[in-house]
DNA sequence: ATAAATTAATCAAACGTTTATTTGATTAAT
DNA sequence: ATTAATCAAATAAACGTTTGATTAATTTAT
């Protein structure tokens, strides 16, 4: 046979470790990190107690690996809007926008325990791991801003953390309050999939239109 | 003697309860409901351990007295607003911005608490006190949008729920992000109360031009 | 290629803490 | 003489983590 014995071992210990990963960052985002217990976690993913503190060290440990793994796409999506050149500031901002609702969208599970962790501040490795991406996606918007205001298309005094408030905090509150967005429109009957859908073209009309007034260009 | 030997021990005791009530809400807000022990609470607001229990029953009711409280204020400014007639809708709603922004500013430790509860949904007498206050919330919006509709100075498709996440949710995440706009802005040397006023100075120029854009008025 | 040796994975049970809450006695107030 | 407030101590349950034995997988040696 091939000598993938190794390689395919990895693969396995991975696979369970993502499971375990997964399965604990949907309770963490329901329940919370402290009231999810390792027990709750290792039944929920059908694993022995014992393969938590095996895998991971400890359940803090556990936690920051679930931070580290699921911001390492989203740094790579960030640099990869500010190395496009073809782009127009108009185009960028759009993109910028809409990359962030898709990745808030994609992943609801980890922005709940994300949010939790911003206001608690308890864990300095995953405090200065969601400190990085802030400031990553403040440095990206930051050089659109200047190079929209360098063609003369975007206003010249925008407050740019306020309006990095405005976005990140009006696709929160909508994450933490579906239901309640549902129900007030009368859409309590849509499947899951089909609310997000609604919730992303609703949204990204909205933070677009709001975008508009904030740099100041027309159209 | 008068007779306030009633009042005034009932007094002294609501005083004590309220200080409970108050350490709680800071250690709550800064480390988390679960991960703050009774014997935290305690020690921080210097009584004896089983004063919690005596006092509100438990830890988890503690927390509800304290939502209970605190929401009180807040549902009786919502009403004033609704029923001051005299004020036009540009008014009115800049008025509840301002009233929002300020609510928000004055008890922040307790809103960081309400974003968690929240995110979490785990304690159903607290979830329905949160629904109490947003719908009354997006009662009165509605309420004063449509004014605005009828005399036609607002825009005819407004979207109350999204547009009352941009509000909550700026405000929310610049709330949870203080340090980052004092960072971001080189303004570390400020005290916490002029950082305060500096927020609120900048968040309520952005919300409103925001808001002009959400309904549709100029000037 | 097969057997032996080594390493990795899994598990039930136990570990020592820490938790919220209660108790029963003691002190203060009415 | 009651009632309320306070306290140190105890209670039982739950917590994250470790242990030591057992099984499975992999590597090394023959």
């Amino acid at each position: 046979m091939f000598s993938f014995a190794y390689s395919n071992n990895i693969m396995q210990v991975s696979d369970k470790k993502k499971h375990i990963l997964e399965t604990a960052e949907n309770l963490f985002a329901t329940k919370g990190y402290d009231a999810s217990t390792v027990r709750d976690i290792a039944d929920a993913a059908g694993v022995n107690l014992a393969m938590i503190s095996y895998y991971f060290g400890s359940k803090e440990k556990m936690m920051e690996s679930l931070f580290h793994e699921r911001m390492r796409a989203a740094k790579l999506q960030v640099e990869q809007l500010l190395n496009n050149k073809a782009l127009t500031p108009f185009e960028k901002v759009e993109i910028f926008l809409d990359e962030y609702l898709n990745r808030v969208l994609s992943k609801q599970c980890f922005h709940r325990i994300m949010l939790v962790e911003q206001v608690m501040q308890k864990n300095t490795v995953i405090i200065n791991l969601m400190k990085e991406l802030k400031l990553g996606y403040a440095a990206l918007f930051m050089q659109l801003v200047k190079e929209g205001q360098k063609k003369k298309v975007f206003k010249k005094n925008v407050d740019i953390v306020l309006a990095l408030a405005t976005m990140t905090g009006t696709v929160t509150q909508l994450l933490i309050n579906k239901n309640y967005y549902a129900e007030f429109n009368k859409k309590m009957n849509l499947q899951e999939n089909e609310l997000n859908k609604l919730l992303y073209n609703n949204l990204t009309a909205h933070l677009k239109n709001i975008f508009k007034t904030i740099l100041g260009y027309e159209q």
